[in-house]
DNA sequence: AACTGCGGGCAGA
DNA sequence: TCTGCCCGCAGTT
């Protein structure tokens, strides 16, 4: 497979480095593999997988015996018995993408019962200085569909897989949804009381803050990873390092990002879009390093053939 | 009431 | 054949 030129930045060398310890280096399975390896050591729980990235879990683990996520993960039929399949449903924004003075955002968590969910479009957003109402942003991170999650069961170690980067910003943990589900003052219609609606804060748990970010490379598979060019208002899919800095606001990257989201007709995995020169995402003067060239190459190849395929149903 | 997993069935590539 | 997705069922929380 080869690249487009414009991704090797500058010139730079863009030959991987075989010993670099990574995590897909580590796990050198596949959720649908025949055999699957004995395994040694296994990863600690992690609410918020994102990217292609593999995982071994214990059964000891209780989120991962329960296939949990931090992400809205439903069931979908894989059709088949031994791997569990579940698919994004993304995330719930307000139809105005009304944020408070503070830059809060509203991102509640889609209910995973087809029935609950229904009944949770169209509510009002619960910013009460806003009018919108609540409306599903779906997940279109792998290429073009959901974010898939499989887990997969051998002899007491539990093997993860997740495909496809989401492009939504992360819902509110099952946690604090479950929160308010129980609270009486939310379980009215918001059409209903827009009176008592109004002088009712917003939960802490269903907005984010959007803070000052400092120059610094982040990888998606890192399990704080926040990326500010990820938000109801952007979708960027440029994998998989970012640089956090300046709120992720630097206004030619915001600029470029708009061009390329108006010049496709449908929202989804942009993995053509290479930011040129590669080094604006660094703080400015610093040359990219080596492992940020080597992994950015080694994302966009992953997401090549996946990308060209979303690209092309697009145009029609 | 909502969550979770299962599996039949259908459609499109 | 593979994948996405809809739907209903049943057991659990
Ligand atoms: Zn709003
Ligand atoms: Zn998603």
């Amino acid at each position: 497979m080869t690249l487009p030129e414009s991704i090797s930045p500058g010139g730079s060398p863009t030959t991987a480095d075989p010993d670099h310890d990574d995590s897909e280096s580590r796990h050198q399975w596949d959720i649908n593999d025949n055999i699957l390896p004995t395994i040694h050591d296994v990863d600690d729980y992690r609410d918020w997988p994102n990217g292609h990235c593999k995982a071994v879990y214990t059964e000891g683990s209780e989120e991962a015996r329960r296939h949990a996520s931090g992400w809205a993960m439903r069931n979908t039929n894989n059709h088949k018995v031994e791997i569990l399949k579940k698919s994004c449903l993304g995330v719930l924004v307000c139809s105005q993408r009304c944020s408070l003075d503070s830059g809060d955002t509203v991102h509640l968590r889609p209910a995973i019962c087809d029935k609950a969910r229904r009944k949770q479009l169209g509510k009002s957003c619960p910013n009460p200085n806003c009018s919108g109402h609540l409306e599903l942003q779906p997940c279109r991170g792998h290429c073009g569909y959901p974010v898939t999650h499989f887990w997969r069961h051998v002899d007491g170690v539990v093997f993860f897989q997740a495909k496809g980067i989401h492009d939504h910003s992360r819902p509110e943990l099952k946690s604090s949804a479950d929160g308010r589900r129980c609270s009486p003052r939310d379980n009215r219609s918001l059409g209903y009381e827009r009176a008592r609606i109004a002088r009712k804060r917003m939960s802490p748990d269903s907005v984010s803050s959007q803070e000052l970010y400092p120059h610094k490379l982040q990888h998606m598979d890192d399990p704080e990873f926040t990326n500010p060019m990820v938000s109801n208002e952007m979708i960027c899919s440029c994998p998989p390092f970012e640089c956090l800095c300046g709120a992720g606001t630097p206004r030619s990257l915001v600029f470029h990002h708009q061009t390329i989201l108006s010049s496709v007709t449908s929202p989804g995995p942009l993995v053509y879009h290479v930011p040129e020169p590669t080094n604006r995402h660094h703080a400015p003067g610093e040359r990219p390093t080596s492992d940020y060239v080597r992994r950015r190459r080694d994302s966009y190849l992953a997401l090549d053939a996946c990308g060209r395929d979303a690209q092309r149903r697009w145009r029609r």
